[in-house]
DNA sequence: CGTTTTTGACCAGCGC
DNA sequence: GCGCTGGTCAAAAACG
């Protein structure tokens, strides 16, 4: 099983189709390669395929194996269900829900809020009543495959579970969280691999528009950062896995269509802007900008290519990746 | 008592 | 149109 994963990595030649979408972004010198890439066509990131190594590194709670970021927002549709890629993180969104960039962003129906929250349906019969559910609105998304025992990896903000599900073709099931900030409507699924077990694939859907709340039950411990400096990134969606040494190339899209190389859809955040001033004071306010120009310094050189912005991926890969080189 | 988890039901999207 | 599957809701239970 890990063997056809390595083949399709390995063999797979990975200068076919993919070179410019997954990057190698693995150290030189360690024993560990890390995979970052997204999916340029919107086609199906296990496609691309990802191999788990065994980083000669200090042992971690977590390991990071690989990353996928749908940096479209657009569907990248689940192979694992045919069965073609059990078990390889696959991001999708549903074609037909697919933002339309620029309306969407401010119209993001929060689903949550409009389905029954927001509007507290005047029940009649508790079960037709419920509320029709809103078209679901998908936010850019990347997954992540770390080597871990827990499920629920501590990534420094405070999660609710709000439901869990079999999965097709999976003996494990799947949980779902919701960030637990009442403003921010990050979501995150976390699941085992069929094929790996041991590897847990945690794919995040929105941008957090808050600071994490610290690391009060795990003392920290997972936070650490390994391999280099301290990771900056204050919203940070994973800052316990290592830090990516280097980005190849990133955003092959915004070549092929000529557009900026930044995330085209990658939200800063979900909530209206003006609730940053009036309501969470504390929060972001200042900072969208602030952010930005850290990001800027930090990676400007290497990261000029980067198609995340400081947004998700800003978030997640740690400031000054690639600044190395 | 407030918060989080569990879990069955409901709903949307998609393929056939 | 129907069935399947993934995603979400929300009441109840569990927990701190």
């Amino acid at each position: 099983m890990d063997g056809h994963k390595e083949e399709r990595l390995g063999a797979g030649d990975p200068s076919d189709d993919f070179s410019s979408s997954w990057s190698n972004i693995g150290d030189d010198s360690s024993d560990s390669v890390y995979f970052f890439g997204y999916d340029r066509e919107s086609t199906v990131l296990s496609e691309f395929g990802w191999s788990l190594h065994e980083p000669a590194l200090p042992p971690r709670t977590a390991e990071l194996v690989s990353i996928g970021i749908d940096s479209s927002g657009i569907a990248a549709r689940s192979t694992t269900a045919s069965g073609v890629g059990g078990g390889l993180a696959t991001l999708d969104a549903t074609t037909s829900n697919r933002p339309s960039v620029s309306s969407d962003s401010s119209e993001e129906p929060t689903e949550k809020s409009t389905s029954s929250g927001g509007n507290p349906q005047p029940a009649e019969t508790p079960s037709k009543v419920r509320k029709k559910r809103q078209k679901r609105v998908r936010q850019p998304r990347f997954a992540f495959m770390t080597k871990s025992e827990v499920d629920h990896l501590e990534d420094g903000y405070r999660w609710r579970k709000y439901g869990q599900k079999a999965v097709k073709n999976s003996p494990f099931p799947r949980s779902y969280y919701r960030c637990t900030n009442s403003k921010c409507t990050v979501k995150k699924r976390v699941e085992r691999s069929s094929e790996d077990p041991t590897v847990v694939i945690t794919t995040y859907e929105g941008q957090h528009c808050h600071h994490s709340v610290g690391f009060p039950r795990g003392g920290g411990g997972h936070l650490s950062p390994v391999m280099g400096d301290q990771i900056v990134s204050p919203p940070g969606m994973i800052s316990q896995f290592y830090k990516p040494q280097r980005v190849l190339e990133l955003n092959p899209s915004s070549r092929e269509t000529n557009i900026p190389s930044r995330a085209p859809n990658l939200p800063i955040c979900p909530v209206p802007a003006g609730s940053f001033g009036s309501d969470s004071h504390h929060q972001l306010s200042p900072h969208s900008s602030s952010d930005q120009s850290q990001a800027q310094q930090l990676g400007a050189t290497s990261l000029h290519d980067l198609p995340t912005d400081e947004g998700l991926l800003g978030d997640m890969v740690p400031s000054n990746m690639g600044g190395q080189r």
